[in-house]
DNA sequence: AGAGGTGGTG
DNA sequence: CATGCACCACCTCT
């Protein structure tokens, strides 16, 4: 490949005046496609400085100082990068697009991202989101300086020419590695994901920037009620075990310490397994909630205070931001292999669903003036798996009934009727595990387990499933087959995932064949889902724009 | 710093 | 026999 620009000296021209500025627009509206890039005192658009903003053709970037020019009254800066009509390249578009809104008012458009194109190119391979600096060496086999990155957190100096010509590169290589990942796109049939891919990241930049508003004196309420019970039970345990331990444990103050440390799993071991002639294989809730000893009651009682305190208690106060006073967690629209979103600092999706003694969720309401709209699916994957498979009697049951009671009545051979759940909650409950078991490939065994029954009724069940619901074994084993012949599965909307096979001479050969089978059997149904939900984001942000 | 155990969510 | 999918946070231990 023929580089149009020379890595050791890049060609670049530094704005720092408005007539600077004026003739370098005029170059830059003469090109259908840009590179852009920013370069910041850190991550947080509310809390650090915008330095630099890098605008560049294949050739040539121009440097906007951003602490020098006012890029907000530059109406022909922002047009340009809100001009729709001209593709603009990033990698991680999603904070160049926070920081430039923040700072400029403008809201990039038409992006191609190459981090998101790397990522649905690879996904299920176990690489992840990778640095520009990774696409660099495996498309232009080159190693990218990154020492210079390091030199913008809380810069507050003069920018040095080292600095600029750093900058200058990242906006130039971004052309060479997108000519090359949109062939790949093409070849792999991902370029309507990567376009959605590309259309949600300005939705979740949007997402982040507004953040959510958090009721933090009614959380730290639920907080102290958690700790007394938790302290309470805390106590319990140690009286409880205190006979156990021979060693005075007294220190140098005279206070009376712990006898061992109830959040150490060593230490748990020890004392099941040595103190009290308890043999488990861990201390895991299943295994406490088996035993008889009161000791595993407390410690269960514990365990669920201490989670919520842990986990959900200050620590996710501190990321409450300084300026805005709300919370923004990072959305990673690729986080997991099959397309799904996941979420950090704080992870916003795991907050413990609502309970009278746990109303974490009733803290996050809207700012004055606002109101909070809450949207869902409603069992999506179900109707996922019954729409694919095309398997009459479970869409019958998805669309007009609860699917689980219908899935029971045609099993058990009663009457399906309106009161079924509240007649047979058992059947129920065991059609219920068996329709969201087998969305995750699961066996005789495992149901067995799950329905308290013995394997062999676990296999009759499933066997009597599959003969009511006949194409959703035949659309699930075809899926698994494909997948260990191919190396991937795809989901209808044709987001791939990726399997690394193992070789015929892996001890492990047949467990890794069956994990793959599982993770392709699930793949189009999870990530069919992650797919419809990536629409509606796109569809939402454009008819509720405010 | 990273691994393993545990447990919260969909 | 094991072998239900996808995550992230916190804790201890090494």
């Amino acid at each position: 490949m023929e580089l149009r620009f020379d890595f050791a000296k890049p060609n670049f021209d530094y704005i720092t005046t408005e007539a600077q500025a004026d003739k370098a627009l005029e170059e830059l509206e003469k090109e259908q496609i840009l590179g852009v890039d920013i370069e910041g005192t850190g991550f947080d658009p509310y809390t650090k400085t915008l330095l630099l903003v890098q605008i560049g053709g294949p050739e040539k970037s121009y440097i906007f100082d951003a602490r020098k020019l006012q890029l907000k009254d530059l109406p022909r800066f922002r047009a340009l990068l809100e001009n729709s009509k001209v593709i603009k390249l990033l990698h991680n578009g999603k904070f160049d697009y926070q920081f430039i809104k923040h700072n400029t008012g403008a809201e990039l458009n038409n992006i191609f991202d190459t981090m998101l194109s790397e990522g649905v190119l690879t996904a299920g391979l176990g690489i992840g989101l990778v640095s520009l600096k990774d696409l660099a060496k495996k498309y232009l086999q080159f190693d990218m300086e990154k020492g210079v990155r390091k030199t913008f957190a809380d810069f507050t100096g003069k920018i040095t020419e080292e600095q600029l010509a750093y900058s200058a590169l990242d906006t130039l290589i971004l052309f060479p590695i997108f000519e090359q990942q949109l062939e790949a796109l093409k070849k792999e049939n991902l370029v309507n994901i990567a376009k959605l891919e590309f259309a949600v990241t300005r939705v979740v930049a949007e997402m982040e920037l507004r953040g959510i508003h958090i009721e933090v004196a009614k959380w730290r309420e639920i907080i102290k009620d958690l700790q007394q019970k938790r302290n309470r039970y805390a106590g319990e345990f140690q009286e409880a075990i205190k006979p156990l331990y021979k060693t005075n444990h007294v220190d140098l103050f005279g206070n009376v310490t712990d006898s061992i440390n109830i959040n150490s799993q060593t230490q748990l071991m020890d004392l099941f397994n040595s103190k009290l002639g308890i043999t488990i294989p861990s201390t895991g809730d299943a295994i406490l909630a088996g035993l008889a000893h009161p000791i595993a009651k407390v410690l269960r009682d514990y365990r669920t205070y201490e989670k919520l305190i842990s986990a959900f208690g200050e620590s996710l106060l501190s990321k409450v931001n300084p300026v805005t006073g709300r919370l923004h967690p990072d959305f990673i629209q690729l986080g997991a292999a099959t397309g799904r979103f996941s979420c950090q600092n704080p992870n916003l999706q795991q907050i413990p669903k609502n309970s009278e003694e746990v109303p974490f969720r009733t803290c996050f309401t809207p700012s004055k003036g606002y109101k909070l709209v809450v949207t869902d699916y409603s069992s999506m994957e179900m109707r996922i798996l019954a729409d694919q498979s095309g398997d009459q009697k479970l869409i019958q049951a998805v669309n007009d009934v609860d699917v689980h009671a219908f899935t029971a009545a045609l099993m058990f051979n009663k009457e399906y009727t309106k009161d079924f759940k509240k007649q047979y909650p058992d059947l129920r409950q065991a059609a219920k595990a068996i329709n969201f078991g087998l969305m995750y490939g699961m066996g005789p065994s495992r149901l067995a387990v799950q329905i308290g029954v013995t394997p062999e009724v676990g296999k009759e069940y499933l066997d009597k499933y599959f003969a009511i619901f006949p194409s959703v074994r035949s659309y699930l084993d075809t899926i698994a087959k494909n997948a260990v012949e191919r190396g991937w599965s795809a989901t209808p909307a044709g987001r791939k995932r990726w399997y690394v096979l193992p070789d015929a001479s892996d001890p492990d050969y047949r467990r890794r064949i069956s994990q793959i089978q599982r993770e392709a059997k699930n793949h189009p149904i999870q990530g069919t889902n992650a797919d419809v939900t990536k629409y509606a984001l796109v569809f939402l942000n454009d008819r509720l724009k405010i």
